[in-house]
DNA sequence: ATAAAAGTTCCATTTAATGAAAACAGGTGC
DNA sequence: GCACCTGTTTTCATTAAATGGAACTTTTAT
């Protein structure tokens, strides 16, 4: 059972987004009223009142079995618009379909946010390849995967040491670098202007990642693509990064420089994952 | 300017989603404090409440124009877990990405959601196609666009009139067909299985679709190609045509019967769109 | 059949939302 | 440089609305 309790924080709007996540936090499944209550920290009585309203706005629906909840339809239509910083999205769905169309791999967006990156678009490849941040909207801790490493290689050094330290342990738990060679990668892509992922979490599992990065330098995405060992020929590795840079170039100069979202880490620090 | 105003309903969550769907109308830059209050029907001051706290939720964030507000990164990873009643997306993933390697051309699942359908997953083909729904998480009225029409023709006869009915001036208005062609089309689809436009709303798009049913023969969504006319050839329709009747089949074997979400409109029927 | 657990209704209490008014910032034109 | 306008923010007395304990009902497990 996943604790969403709005700790510390007060407010209808807390309670009901403690809601919200507890139901993100659960599948497809859903919950019930009970297990609401409790992940969210609020009696039953209040936690129905809410389960209530939030059906009422579309935002929670009955889940499968009856007696549970989930989140609802609208949501998912409501924050579709979301996620779209800078207009990083349109601005980057030209260049993916270029090079998913190229390498017939599969090609992923990534967005930085505070500790973390979130995939924000995808465009799948010949072979289904599974990433780390699983589907689009998950997180990853910046340093584990090659979009989210190429995003931390290019931050300003005191940042960098900063979420380095904040993430270490996270990366190790789910299977990433240890420091010693975290660091080394890091330097390597930073010299080298990409991150080669060359045998990745996944067996046999590769990818190359560039940094996309404003007209003020500030790095605000990476763009990223998966695929196999095998696929990842030498002469492919140098074409892939040849065009990664050159489409992510692009993209920088078109998105805004001014757009306080992608500047520092800023208060939505709490990274759940 | 598009109103989002509470009416009729109070609450404090009320409020809150309407400056949420007030923000997710207005695209990546955003919309200013003036503009949300009036868009919303709230007081100045209420609305920048609000406004604090959701940002404080990561829900909100500052817009690019430095005074502006859009629909925050964490609203993005919350819904990402919605939007898939029965699992759907999750089942019809890999029916979607078969599609799309045989056939090169861009595969859509739209879910029906009282008189619409809601685009809940694409995989693109080697050309960009344009879907009626705009991006994910758009929705159209039933009727327009084969995945649409495909749900739409296969309802039971009084819920399909009464759909009719309420979506006929829509349709219109966005340049779909008229009614006597509508339930020509209807009647051809249901005949054929599968919905075939020839020519769609933009030149030389043209499209097929069929509906997926769940275990109890209720229709719950649909499977699209999107293509254009050239590459539509008569072998290429026959061979979509019987893919998709066999992975819609698939898809609704797999799903789950019970779901309440996908019998009736139910509540969330005041459709936008 | 019985017990235990989950869900629901009720309502007196209290907290927290409300929005008018007024102060404040930041442009624009004179 | 000053007056003016528009949009934003703070304050605070008023009031409405959220709260959750207790009691009751329904469902599930034994």
């Amino acid at each position: 059972m996943v604790k969403v309790v709005a700790e510390g924080r007060d407010g209808v709007l807390s309670r009901a987004v403690a809601i919200l996540r507890a139901l993100a936090a659960a599948g497809p499944e859903g919950l019930r009223l009970s297990d609401i209550a409790d992940a969210a920290g609020l009696p039953k009585p209040t936690a129905l009142r809410f389960l209530r309203n939030l059906q009422g706005e579309g935002l929670v629906e009955d889940g499968p079995s009856g007696r549970s909840y989930r989140l609802g339809l609208d949501l998912f239509c409501l924050a579709a618009r979301a996620g779209n910083p800078s207009n990083l999205r349109d601005l980057g769905r030209p260049a993916m379909l270029r090079v998913a169309a190229a390498f017939e791999d599969t090609v992923f967006l990534l967005v930085r946010s505070g500790y973390d990156a979130v995939l924000i678009d995808r465009s799948e490849g010949v072979l289904p390849v599974r990433s780390l941040t699983g589907d689009i909207g998950g997180k990853v801790p910046l340093g584990l995967g090659q979009g989210s490493t190429a995003i931390l290689a290019s931050l300003p050094a005191g940042e960098q040491e900063e979420v380095v330290r904040h993430n270490l342990s996270l990366i190790r738990e789910r299977g990433g670098l240890d420091e010693a060679a975290l660091r080394a990668a890091l330097l390597d892509t930073a010299r080298k202007g990409y991150c080669d992922v060359a045998n990745g979490l996944i067996p046999g599992s590769s990818g190359l990642a560039v940094p996309i990065r404003d007209r003020t330098g500030q790095v605000v995405a990476a763009l990223s693509i998966g695929t196999t060992l095998e696929r990842l020929t030498p002469e492919r590795r140098a074409a892939m990064a040849e065009m990664l840079q050159r489409e992510a170039a692009a993209i920088g100069d078109a998105s805004n420089p001014f757009d306080p979202a992608l500047r520092r880490p800023g208060a939505s620090l709490q990274g759940s994952g």
